[in-house]
DNA sequence: TGATAACCGAGACGGTACGTCCCGTCTTGGG
DNA sequence: CCCAAGACGGGACGTACCGTCTCGGTTATCA
């Protein structure tokens, strides 16, 4: 978010970054998601449970939605393995019931929330997809290319849409909520998009 | 003061709801939503916009989003006929097809933004769900089991996972908004749902 | 209030007036007042728990000082006889316990009240003069003319201000609410106003 | 975020109040009271007229009629010198005389609705007791002893009493409004209270 | 014996002010 | 140059009453 700060500045002048505030800001910021929700963590609340000054929260982040994306990314599993064992289909089942399950967690309403906040906040909706979605759809999309070179999927069709496909019901069962998303749901989605509706 | 109260328990006491001053409020949120998106409708804005005073919008609304909600399913189509020429996916493709287009449109950004409030906000996920997602779901599952009992899709399939599988990619490609909304990536999804990925 | 109402309209047409709405609303009014104080005699509330409209209200008042000075002078001692046993220092000593004891009571707070309300509505002053203080201080005049022309006061001195130096003092308290009024405190009052503070 | 706080319990912590804020919301007080008389100056009104945040108003002020006993107190004599001549009617008269001119201008009406908002409002009745009437009734208080000691008038009596006959008949007419308040008044005021009603 | 006119309840209406909350910025003193 | 504390202007929130206004329905009196 701000990483690059001091690289500009030559000099390292002045007192360094309390690294002692950074890390309370973020964790304040998940306890307040888990008491009040989203709604609950605004700047000065997460100020008065940091213990950190509202002046500080806006040197380092712009708003909240920051530092909540922030403090879930610091939670989330940093790396993404798509595991290659061979067996495509198995590997994609693998994928979508563990991202299914994920997101039926409290993760899930994290970033439901923060997808929300992303709909009038361009910043944040910046910031997940460089941050958040982008990582994960090229580790899922060099699987589905070397599934396509292998000659597991058809060579010629739109990868991308391909992964819309894939994820797209997952993250609108949870966004709309209707029904819950369950790994039955993962495997029924993986079924029609490899194998289709139409009966053979 | 009741010796003289008449029995006859009429269900129209009182001055009726001004209907001017509700379609002013309906009129008002859609021109502000216009003009400055969906944060720049404030209550007090409205209020303003619409020549109304603020108690009467909290009379007959709980919030903004119930307001938001309102004036765009008063706008938008009341009946969303699924046709069926009998040839089921050139029906399934216009289908998505309209919608892609129509999310793609400023009702896309309207809806985008509710979906985005019903995250916080019980009541109107509530409202989104029985007013918009339902009708609507109904229809489409009605022609996918049409399609069903024709023996053009496969019996036994689980047609709620179905709808999921189509919508969701419009829905989340709207939400993530990584990638434009074309009716090329409508067919695609169509394809992929149909056919399946893999090579026949 | 608005007895003359209808003595102007010749013909008495229409519905009389509803004396159970009027009764209702005084009664309401002293209830809500005992209930939550000054304050908390809204014409809403006075609406509701007259189970009369607010229509109504305004029909017959102007406001609530209106209603809460009729309600105040429905209940208040309507006749103030200022007895004359010829004994001018006890007839003086007794109307004087009288008030003292009256204003520390309930009717002190209301009157008190009325006071306030009166400061800022020349309506609420001008009807609080008329029908409250008018009339007793005619009676209390009286009784001092009479004192005078038996030669118990000095000739020629300005009854005005001596009706003043008597009330004001009890008033004051009343309004300042300093120290309780007692019937000591009226004693001393009448004790300072006929004898005078420096020694014989 | 606490090990490294300093231990010096300072006061001064945070930035300091804004002393210019604090003198325009006065000075917005006393304008606004000339304008449109006490009802018109709301807290609305008030931020506006100084600038200032309504936030800033409820920060330092409970409400508005701590606002104006403010800013009457900060315009009004700050001092109340009861003169001493030796003279003690002298004296009495001059206090009194000044006392009835000062009312009768437009420092008695802001006290008169004052003690108006002071009937219904507990805070405000405090803080009118503790910073107008009391250092008042102190010094009056002082010189009435002087003068008992001086034998001037009669020992034994009741000073606080003595001090409601003198100034309850001004305060009353103030707040009665059915005379007057003029010098003349005054007198007699004081003739009746030092001399008595009863011929010598 | 209607007709008429004023009454009644219920309650929605445009307003105004309330007091609270949070925003993002600023101004202190101190590390 | 960082930090905490916290005051500042701004603005929206949701609530409470105000006084006015439609409604449908109810009495009395007069024609």
């Amino acid at each position: 978010m701000n990483e690059e700060r001091h690289e500009v500045c030559c000099k390292n002048l002045g007192r360094p970054r309390s690294e002692t505030a950074h890390q309370a800001v973020l964790g304040a910021a998940m306890r307040l998601l888990e008491q009040g929700g989203y709604a609950h963590v605004t700047m000065e609340a997460l100020a008065a449970e940091a213990g950190v000054s509202k002046a500080t929260l806006y040197r380092w982040w712009p708003g909240r939605a920051a530092v909540i994306l922030d403090a879930f990314l610091a939670t989330a599993s940093p790396c993404v393995p798509t595991l290659d064992t061979g067996d495509f289909r198995a590997d994609l089942q693998c994928q979508m019931r563990g991202l299914a399950q994920a997101l039926s967690g409290c993760a899930g309403a994290l970033i439901a929330a923060i997808l929300a906040e992303a709909q009038s906040d361009p910043e944040t909706a910046e910031a997940l997809q460089t941050r958040y979605f982008v990582p994960r759809r090229a580790a899922a999309q060099q699987r589905l290319e070397r599934a396509q070179s292998q000659g597991q999927i058809a060579s010629g069709l739109d990868i991308d849409s391909a992964l819309d496909a894939l994820y797209g019901p997952l993250y609108f069962r949870l966004l709309a909520g209707h029904t819950p998303l369950t790994t039955e749901f993962a495997d029924s989605i993986v079924g029609f998009v490899l194998d289709g509706l139409t009966p053979k």
